[in-house]
DNA sequence: CGTTCCCTTGAGTAGTTTCAATACTTGTGG
DNA sequence: CCACAAGTATTGAAACTACTCAAGGGAACG
């Protein structure tokens, strides 16, 4: 929980939540304004619909100023979601060294969203080191993500690992000053967690109930009511840490001394 | 497989794999000289030791020059592979810009490693804007593979989880030069097999059999022996875009135009 | 030549999928 | 405002996949 989060959504009204919470302590002044600087203009989406197509050459990229997105990978028909988006995320960001994305990038729910031309990030970050590197950063906690997510579905249940996404996004949401002790909006359907979970929707059914039974937390209609965020914590062994957030990988230098 | 193969490695012997089958041809010969000469010293480790621990303030990063790695996250008890690594790979270049890693990196079997301060390899992307996008580049190959993993894990079973394993192991071998038709050493336990395919031991014993006779693939005591990857490839469905080698989201272009 | 680690097999159990049927929600048009 | 349709969620039963526990066989190393 930001203490100057309100300051920091006055004065960058479309970045201020940029790495807020982890290392956007570590961004100047200036580094901020150049942030909120390269957002070329603004655009609203509806709900659902397609941010970025896989393949496609990239010549800008998208950070997530409100709503939530998800990253889909498509093959031979099955579908499957790799990765939840946050506000605050620079979500295609690795689009500018990758130049085209592995996956699709969708909404989920209305969102607003701001775009970066490479060029002028190509610009800045020749011109900025330190920030090119905490742009760096920015990228590898998704990947830092990724690995989570790995050892979630090698390792857990349906019912623990939805708990687990769960216990994610409550975290992330509290990083970037939207946090809630008793809930949120989460404009996901059953079969869309079941997508990201690994398994069938039927059962996904099933492991809601579970986890309502045994954490009283409940889903429904894209609607998370979590009384009790400790007992989903200990549900699923949740630790945090590779979020990069206050903990032990935290990493809180002003700068990068090498 | 490249074709030059020869002049790279006698002209890089440390680097030489860095990025090949992807974007090595997008560096110049001058950056190629710089990444080599990033090298300050060389060590041999004999196997299966600790490369870098979770947590721990890294202020350089490593090169895998010959055998591989494997990336470990422990928790609460329990063990898994999160990835694999291969002759080429830049391993904990990440740890320049999250300075901790979340994870912790393993030999597997015997290897070489370059170390590369952080000092210098910050002196050296401060004055090379390109090179830097490149070695970003490479830092996000890891997280696509990572997502194929997360896929891998939501939609294959056992038999095929594994078979996916040795198909991107055979690929990313071929791109760095060290492709073979009829097979090769990987010094893998079955037990670490499981750990990174979700399941256990014994399963996975069963698992190796059933695709043993599927396609004829035997993996026995570290030696995979593969007379038809098609067969491979069939069995799990894969598709190789992902490693961005040449396919649809190969990005050839001597320079990022923006 | 025995110890250790690795691999294999069997049998019972737990977790997950599939198919099928039913209910609830939401949005739309009459 | 109600009826309807489409999408979403729940439940049951049977089949299947994977896990656990347990025991035995094989390779490698001193």
């Amino acid at each position: 929980m930001p203490k100057d989060l309100g300051h920091e959504l006055q004065r960058y009204p479309r970045t201020g939540r940029f790495l807020l919470g982890r290392l956007r302590g570590a961004m100047g002044e200036d580094e901020k304004q150049l942030v909120e600087d390269l957002i070329e203009h603004e655009e609203e989406l509806a709900g659902d619909g397609l941010i970025v197509r896989r393949g496609a050459e990239c010549s800008r990229s998208t950070i997530l100023i409100e709503g939530f997105a998800r990253r889909v990978i498509e093959r031979n028909g099955y579908r499957h979601i790799v990765g939840l988006q946050v506000p605050g995320d620079f979500i295609d960001l690795q689009a500018f060294a990758l130049k085209r994305l592995d996956h699709d990038l969708y909404t989920l729910g209305p969102v607003r969203i701001g775009r970066v031309s490479h060029a002028r990030l190509n610009k800045v970050l020749a011109a900025r080191p330190h920030l090119a590197r905490l742009l760096w950063f920015s990228t590898l906690l998704d990947a830092a993500i990724h690995r989570e997510w790995i050892l979630k579905l090698e390792h857990l249940n349906a019912a623990e690992r939805v708990a687990h996404v769960f216990c994610e996004i409550c975290q992330r949401l509290e990083f970037v000053g939207l946090g809630s002790k008793s809930g949120f909006s989460l404009p996901l359907t059953q079969a869309q967690l079941a997508e990201m979970c690994g398994t069938t929707t039927v059962h996904m059914s099933r492991a809601l109930r579970r986890l309502r039974e045994a954490t009283g937390v409940t889903f429904r209609h894209g609607k998370l009511e979590c009384d009790d965020p400790a007992a989903l914590i200990r549900y699923c062994e949740y630790d945090p840490s590779y979020l990069y957030g206050p903990g032990d990988l935290q990493f809180s230098g002003r700068d990068y001394a090498d």
